[in-house]
DNA sequence: CATGCTCTGGACATTTCTGTCTATACTTGG
DNA sequence: CCAAGTATAGACAGAAATGTCCAGAGCATG
């Protein structure tokens, strides 16, 4: 449960790395909420004192900024990247995308939705949110435009391809990975409207399972 | 902002009632979170003292209980009852479960969220949110398996619809009705996979209309 | 009118968190 | 070795929140 300091050949008396304090806080964030960011909390874990996080930053706020800045760099550029790979067909494209989705390496979701309930009440944060979720949905447009969709249906299934992912997520459903497995097809067909091939949903099952430690 | 008591017929040196304390409480569960649902909060606003929520109520936590069930009294029946209700076709079986979902007097979104939210940290509530999640789901399901669709299309079609309308309110879109009415046609064919007729589509829009003061 | 019941106000204790200040240990560079 | 700079500890002050205690105001009833 506690994380301890990156590690142990730091320089003169340091204990602590600013970016030390900034995991941590990150981590505090996803799990607990930005409410549960605080500098008491995060010192304890890193088994320093307070002080040393007034040395790193300005205040609380200070650090709140920098995790923003940090969840705004990584999260909506890799969704946007897998939206643009190239695809034979739809489905294939479709793929891609739940690829990004599923990959512990990719598209952060607890660090997304830890961000999206800090929007509810931050209208800075709530900004910074609004135009992630337009350049996402924009490429996701883009995505079904280049397999043929109308601009119209292209942005009807980006829409319902988006909002069903973001609400997936917001269920926090516990389902295990071969109960997702098994509806794939059903899935690629829906949003798509045409039946993927028996390679594309058998490549796409054998990727999520290789994800798996 | 501030809410006034309920009224001022009030037997004796009565100022506020259990349910002021609950209604304000209500308000702020859904407009801050959980998290600001403080019993000096809500006697500020009551123009009370705190020690009047003491008789009320044995403690905050008391408080949030009886928030808990009122959310799970209320907010998961509508959405099953509007399910349910018979339809010539599945757009119209569709339209109805949007009509319920758009009502200020159906579903109640951002009381939905603000529960959801606070099942992120707190498992007992986690617990009465998925079993209402499993309940609004398979009713759902049960609608698209009265007009004609295979049980396995039916679960993914219910799962794509529910999780995409969660989805769209987790995201908080600054939308104008008028701009959600112009994709009603293309969200009914997407998530039915068949043409709505122009009349259903129509009756949708003056529904939708009417409800806006 | 006196007594009891219901509800409220204000004081107190306690906890938790933020931010500031000062002292000090440790390293590095001259 | 000495001076300067860096990072940390610990004490202090103050704000915000919960819960407890007790006094007392205003009805109702006998």
């Amino acid at each position: 449960m506690s994380l301890p300091p990156s590690d142990d050949t730091l320089p003169g008396n340091v204990k602590v790395t600013r970016e030390d304090w900034l995991r941590v806080a990150m981590d505090l964030l996803v799990s607990e909420g930005v409410q549960s960011v605080k500098v008491l909390t995060i010192g304890e874990r890193l088994g320093v004192s307070r002080s040393s996080f007034y040395w790193y930053f300005k205040s609380r706020q200070d650090l709140l900024d920098q995790l923003l800045a940090e969840w705004e760099r990584s999260n909506t550029g890799i969704l946007v990247r897998f939206s643009e790979l190239p695809a034979k067909t739809i489905t294939a494209a479709l793929n891609g995308f739940f690829q990004c989705i599923i990959d512990p390496e990719g598209f952060n979701h607890p660090l997304d939705f830890a961000v999206r309930e800090w929007a509810r009440r931050d209208g800075k944060v709530r900004r910074v949110i609004d135009r992630s979720d337009l350049a996402r949905q924009q490429a996701l447009t883009r995505m079904f435009e280049r397999h043929g969709y109308t601009p119209d249906e292209a942005d009807i299934r980006a829409r319902v391809l988006y909002y069903q992912q973001i609400g997936y997520y917001a269920l926090e459903l516990a389902e295990t990975l071969e109960e997702r497995l098994s509806r794939v097809e059903g899935y690629l067909y829906c949003f798509s409207g045409v039946h993927p091939s028996v390679e594309e949903v058998e490549a796409f099952k054998a990727y999520a399972r290789n994800l798996e430690p």
